[in-house]
RNA sequence: GGAGAGGUCGCCUAGUGGCCUAUGGCGCCGCACUGGAAAUGCGGUUCGGGGCAACCCGUCGGGGGUUCGAAUCCCCCCCUCUCCGCCA
């Protein structure tokens, strides 16, 4: 949610700033009327103001009146105070309304983009703006799906007959390695300074609202409606509501975390669509990472979030590009951010693996998440930050068409092998 | 799941319909005293909203209700603690 106060400092900027994102004129019709219902609002609320100020002196008048007479007084002062609650009912149902209808069109206006973040109308026009490793490019390697298959790595079949398609069985070495590609992005982000959160894989609505899951994407997750519950999309959802309606000391910023959890995600309506492999999967496992910082800082924290992104396929040893998302695509609660891609080159195709953003203080704000700034300072928002570090089941897929050796094996990349116990996987 | 006790401005705490416009302590901040500090004294210290301002309004876990008036009474929900049951 982005503040009213900027809407009302200055709503040509804001328009102009949010029309680069594209997605319609219903933002910038809902700035106008934000405009005109935060005026009538405030004349409103100014009314009720001064009505309740006269109910509470009269009403202390009154306690004076009932306690020390005279009686007749007291009841006419009653009568009176009787018909000013009325009408106070009325204005503040009248005020309830304008907060509602105001709340309602300001989660409407996506977060504003920041200028530096290029035009372009989808991920299609993302700029490059790093290479690291050399991409393999070659009609030889088989997609990620054969080679497990063959090293009996997951078990897809099983997988759909115990939960559904989309629900992968890792199995032997398969799941080792899992666990292995875990520890090694939790040890590296704990390096980077990350303190690790182990975390509920259920959150409640309020947690699910905190961060924009609610209501725009309630069809993105599965819900346990009986125990009104929610399974975790992203561990962005437990580890950034953490802190929800509390206030920080100056010194307690920046505070990074990192979270390991599985990621639930119906994929509806994205059937067709990437349903081979582990490239699109109804739960996947995700080492995240999140930062709370100072506002001003925000946009260097993008860079060192995305740099320890990075690290982790370069500890990997898998060739990557790292893109800026364009105005289309940086999404409705970002004001910038990169997308990581690993080369996948059974594939043939980069896999987004990560994603690292800058939501300013858009989460913030409907998160009530705020800090002081010094000791006598009221309390601001501050800033939030995530990026996956990395999402593993296409980080996954990588790694094994990266690392296929011509035998048929898997060999590991150093940095992985103190975390799988060995050096390889061994052909068979 | 059952029974009971609770939730007050960072922490502890007083408060059983109008002297609550919320008490006291701790902590913290400022000032005084001091060479400097400790101790002491005085003042300040929830968080929002409106207003140029003086100031005003709301806020006692959350939401409803009763009342002229609710921290206080009633209803629903959430959370914490104790005991019982169940359980890895």
């Amino acid at each position: 949610m982005i503040g009213i106060q900027q809407i009302r400092d200055s709503p040509d900027g804001v328009k102009a700033a949010v029309a680069r994102k594209g997605g319609g004129t219903e933002p910038q019709e809902a700035i106008d009327r934000i405009l005109a219902t935060d005026a009538q609002r405030r004349s409103v609320e100014g009314e009720v103001n001064d009505l309740r100020a006269r109910r509470n002196v009269g009403n202390r008048e009154l306690g004076t009146l009932m306690r020390d007479g005279p009686r007749d007084e007291g009841e006419r002062l009653k009568a009176q105070m009787a018909e000013l609650s009325t009408r106070i009912d009325v204005l503040s149902g009248e005020l309830a309304a304008a907060e509602a209808a105001m709340q309602a069109d300001l989660l409407l206006v996506p977060n504003v983009p920041h200028p530096s973040v290029p035009d372009g109308r989808s991920d299609a026009d993302n700029p490059v703006v790093r290479t690291w490793g050399e991409p393999r490019r070659d009609d030889d390697t088989p997609p990620h799906w054969e080679i497990a298959e063959r090293l009996r790595l997951f078990d897809l079949e099983r997988g759909a007959k115990i939960a559904g398609s989309g629900f992968i069985v890792y199995t032997g070495a398969g799941a080792r390695l899992q666990r292995a590609l875990i520890g090694l992005a939790l040890e590296l982000a704990e390096r980077h300074g990350y303190t690790e959160i182990w975390s509920p894989l259920l959150v409640n609505a309020a947690s699910a609202r905190g961060t924009g899951q609610l209501p725009d994407k309630e069809a993105q997750m599965y819900v346990v409606e009986r125990d009104d519950l929610y399974l975790i999309p992203t561990s962005e959802v437990p580890v950034t509501n953490l802190y929800r309606d509390e206030i920080f000391a100056a010194d307690d910023l920046p505070r990074y975390h990192c979270a390991y959890t599985p990621c639930f995600r119906r994929e509806a309506g994205a059937a067709g669509k990437d349903t081979r492999g582990l490239l699109r999967v109804h739960q996947f496992d995700k080492v995240e990472m999140v930062k709370f910082v100072r506002p001003e800082t925000s946009y260097d924290e993008l860079e060192t979030l995305t740099r320890d992104a990075e690290e982790v396929l370069e500890a990997l040893e898998i060739p990557y590009r790292t893109v800026e998302r364009c105005t289309g695509d940086v999404g409705f609660a970002q004001a910038k951010g990169y997308d990581i891609e690993a080369w996948a080159p059974g594939v043939g195709r980069f896999l987004e693996v990560s994603s690292c953003s800058n939501y300013t203080d858009f989460q913030a704000r409907r998160m009530n998440l705020r800090y002081r700034p010094s000791r006598d300072a009221r309390p601001e928002l501050i800033h939030t930050l995530n990026g996956s570090g990395l999402g593993l089941s296409r980080t996954y897929a990588a790694l094994l068409e990266t690392h296929l050796q011509p035998d048929g094996s898997i060999m590991l990349p150093a940095a992985l092998r103190p975390h799988f116990g060995s050096e390889a996987i061994a052909a068979r």
